[in-house]
RNA sequence: GGCGAGGUAGCUCAGUAGGUUAGAGCAGUGGAAUCAUAAUCCACGUGUCGGGGGUUCGAAUCCCUCCCUCGCUACCA
């Protein structure tokens, strides 16, 4: 029953997702792969075991190269400021990371070129020659899905570089006709390159084997073993372990000018790395090798969905690589429990459309807590779930004020104003108090097992459950009563209820660390371990510390505020838009039409074909509009058409032209610009 | 169109080794109480468990089929 202190503890490594360091995190991320890993390291912490919690920023790969190209500034400019708003961000959050570290440092790069060395040196690497297409205009290797040009078999004006999606057909990239530049639109050149491809699917068969056996023992999530059938059902191929780009690690070997480790090859490794750091930090060089290198360590790893292929496959094949060369071996992750998305209010995260909202400005609005609360009690644990500002409200207002707070409020006034704050002694106990001590015993035990399961939105019901038992027995006490009639009685039950209230610190810590803190003050008193909290630990006559408001509620009109502020993108994200001349501008001619007919385009779900009239001609245009208008209300609809725009082929479908429509709030869909009435077909704009 | 997930009370969801009257929280209605941040506690649900078909003595839970929603992907010139 709980009863006994820990005994066999374990030795536990926890990683959360390395954040990329190009943007700010938002709620979805805490929600996915840090308040989970928190809440857990916290309880086991709590619970007495040899615990590190690793995680860090990803600082290389290309989106940060186009980013910081957009602000004309170098990459370093970019990680430097999402680094640090990042980790403020996770500390204002109460995040417990043991080390916050960055793959753009020296010992990163160092143990990541070290993987790749030992592979190389061994040849498990394959070398693969190949013409890629190079564009001269912006000094880069285009990788496949940013080129495009006509089909050499079938004529297919979009197809990729090295293969054809209509008709399926793969081909040297020098057989494309026609390529272009997705980035620049100029016409690449095919320049010969060389990259190192990691062997998969050698692997394949003992990553089926260690993932069916960790799930058999450890209990993997099954939209985990989802994704991995999924990936072993196709088949693991040949990964490239090396771009062609100059921001990254670089390749340690001498012909690999210009090259630089694929940044999923690497970021991983960031862990080791953060480990070694975190081991120098503490003085204590064996430390990292304590947790990644003896094979008691127990290592759980936190991420979001969208990561469950490297951490369950890319992952634990290197580590499995480096093992069957070295002589110092790694442990592999024991668990991922990967959780799914969090939605904001029924719709995905989108920082461009301004829905969301990110950490930093949350915080800047209410306190970690009730956030930490509402987000935890509301876990994608087993598919997406949504953050409403409505629940929000409900959750701090009507969970953490009235039955937490109000729990706590209520005793704490109560003793003071008739045992001067001092914890009342216990007398004889009657049913109702024996029944409260043993289900407060309890707790602990429940709790403790839904979080080792990883079920921690079950665990936060039930501490909550634990305040909820807590009010129930004040009322059923009566202790307003008994303090006129039985005041020993009544000292019982108020004892019972401090106890209760120590024991809902404890189990709340890893929770809402900010207020147990706080409560652990009120009571003078400090945590145990997770084991011996649902005791009666408070013994008669400790004195209490000032009592404080824990939870203010919020009030309908701030939320409403907030709701109000939804689907308008903020001020503070402008796109940095290339300059262009009169001249540039004049090359395009936008007319105005006159749509005579529209209808879907068979098998697509974005496409409709217009008829339009242009004054002195007819044209057949094919527009990505389905999922914003019905064919019929388009017919008779005047609007803008890039009139002299090359005609392309779509669904095998010409189309000559494009109308101009804008984005809207809604994803995926876009308004038409509509031209008055009074306007002929065919007059140009300008 | 391809792949994946999901459709259970007004809302958010739990519930699969198939088995008595299908559950929780919130909201709603009624009541008790007044120590407390007008906070608490108790009572109250005629839900086609998306539709249809099948397997079974018996299905929300297994099979087939259809409908709808969401995500990734293709198409958005």
């Amino acid at each position: 029953m709980g009863n006994s202190a820990n005994t066999n503890k374990e030795k536990v490594l926890v990683t959360s997702a390395l954040p990329y360091a190009n943007g700010r995190i938002h709620l979805g991320h805490l929600s996915g792969a840090y308040l989970p890993a928190d809440i857990y390291v916290r309880y086991k912490r709590l619970n007495g075991d040899d615990i590190i919690y690793i995680c860090g920023s990803d600082e290389h790969g290309v989106p940060i190269t186009i980013t910081a190209d957009n602000e004309k500034v170098s990459p370093k400019v970019i990680i430097d400021r999402y680094h640090e708003l990042n980790r403020l961000a996770f500390e204002k959050f109460g995040m417990s990371f043991d080390i916050y570290s960055r793959t753009s440092l020296l010992i990163h790069h160092e143990t990541a070129r070290e993987f790749f060395k030992t592979y190389f040196d061994q040849g498990l690497l394959v070398e693969k020659k190949s013409l890629q297409f190079y564009d001269e205009k912006v000094k880069m290797f285009l990788p496949d899905r940013y080129v495009e040009g006509t089909c050499p078999r079938c004529g297919n004006e979009e197809a990729r570089s090295d293969e054809c999606e209509k008709c399926g057909s793969l081909y040297e990239p020098s057989e494309l006709k026609n390529p272009k530049s997705k980035i620049s639109g100029e016409t690449p050149v095919l320049k010969e390159t060389s990259h190192w491809y990691f062997p998969l699917g050698k692997f394949q068969e003992r990553l089926e084997k260690y993932v069916s056996e960790m799930s058999e023992k450890f209990g993997w999530k099954e939209n985990v073993l989802q994704y991995c059938r999924g990936w072993f059902k196709e088949g693991l191929k040949d990964r490239a372990y090396t771009r062609d780009l100059d921001w990254g690690v670089k390749v340690p070997v001498d012909e690999a000018e210009g090259k630089v480790l694929y940044v999923w090859f690497e970021a991983v490794l960031g862990y080791i790395s953060a480990t070694k750091e975190l081991s120098q930090k503490r003085n204590e060089p064996e430390l990292w090798k304590k947790f990644w290198q003896m094979n008691d360590t127990k290592y759980v790893a936190f991420i979001g969905k969208d990561n469950i292929v490297f951490h369950t496959i890319i992952f634990p094949a290197m580590l499995m690589a480096w093992n069957d060369i070295q002589s110092d071996k790694y442990i592999l992750p024991q668990n991922v429990p990967a959780n799914e998305f969090l939605n904001f209010e029924g719709k995905k995260f989108s920082k461009s459309r301004g829905w969301g909202v990110d950490v930093l400005d949350f915080l800047d609005l209410f306190p970690p807590d009730p956030l930490r609360y509402t987000l935890a009690a509301n876990l994608p644990e087993n598919k997406d779930t949504d953050f409403y500002w409505k629940e929000f409200q409900s959750r701090n207002n009507g969970e953490l004020a009235d039955i937490l707070g109000n729990f706590i409020n209520r005793t704490f006034t109560f003793v003071f104003k008739h045992f001067e704050g001092k914890v009342p002694p216990l007398g004889k106990l009657d049913k109702i108090d024996e029944d409260m001590i043993k289900l407060i015993e309890e707790y602990p035990v429940k709790v403790g097992e839904l979080i080792d399961r990883y079920k921690i939105k079950d665990a936060v019901f039930e501490m909550m459950n634990l305040a909820r038992a807590g009010n129930k027995y004040f009322n059923d006490s009566e202790p307003w009563v008994t303090v006129k009639k039985d005041k020993e009685k009544c000292a019982t039950a108020l004892n019972i209820c401090l106890n209760c209230i120590y024991t809902l610190a404890e189990l709340f810590e890893p929770v809402i660390p900010f207020s147990t803190e706080k409560i652990f003050k009120m009571l003078n008193s400090t945590k145990c371990n997770w084991n011996t909290s649902g005791r009666l630990n408070l013994k008669e006559g400790h004195l209490l510390g000032q009592s404080e408001i824990l939870f203010t509620k919020i009030e309908d009109k701030v939320i409403d505020e907030q709701i109000n502020k939804l689907g308008k993108p903020d001020g503070d994200v402008k796109p940095v838009d290339e300059e262009i001349t009169i001249d540039d501008f004049k090359k395009v001619k936008l007319r105005v039409a006159v749509i005579k007919n529209a209808e879907k385009v068979n098998k697509s779900e974005k496409l409709l074909k217009l008829k339009i009239d242009l004054g002195n001609e007819e044209r057949q245009l094919v527009a990505g509009i389905a999922k914003s208008y019905e064919p019929e209300q388009l017919i008779g609809k005047k609007v803008l058409v890039v009139a002299n725009l090359k005609p392309a082929k779509l669904f095998g479908l010409d189309s000559q032209g494009m109308v101009m429509a804008v984005d809207t709030s809604e994803e995926g869909k876009v308004k038409l610009i509509e031209i008055d009435n009074s306007v002929s077909p065919g007059t140009l704009a300008k």
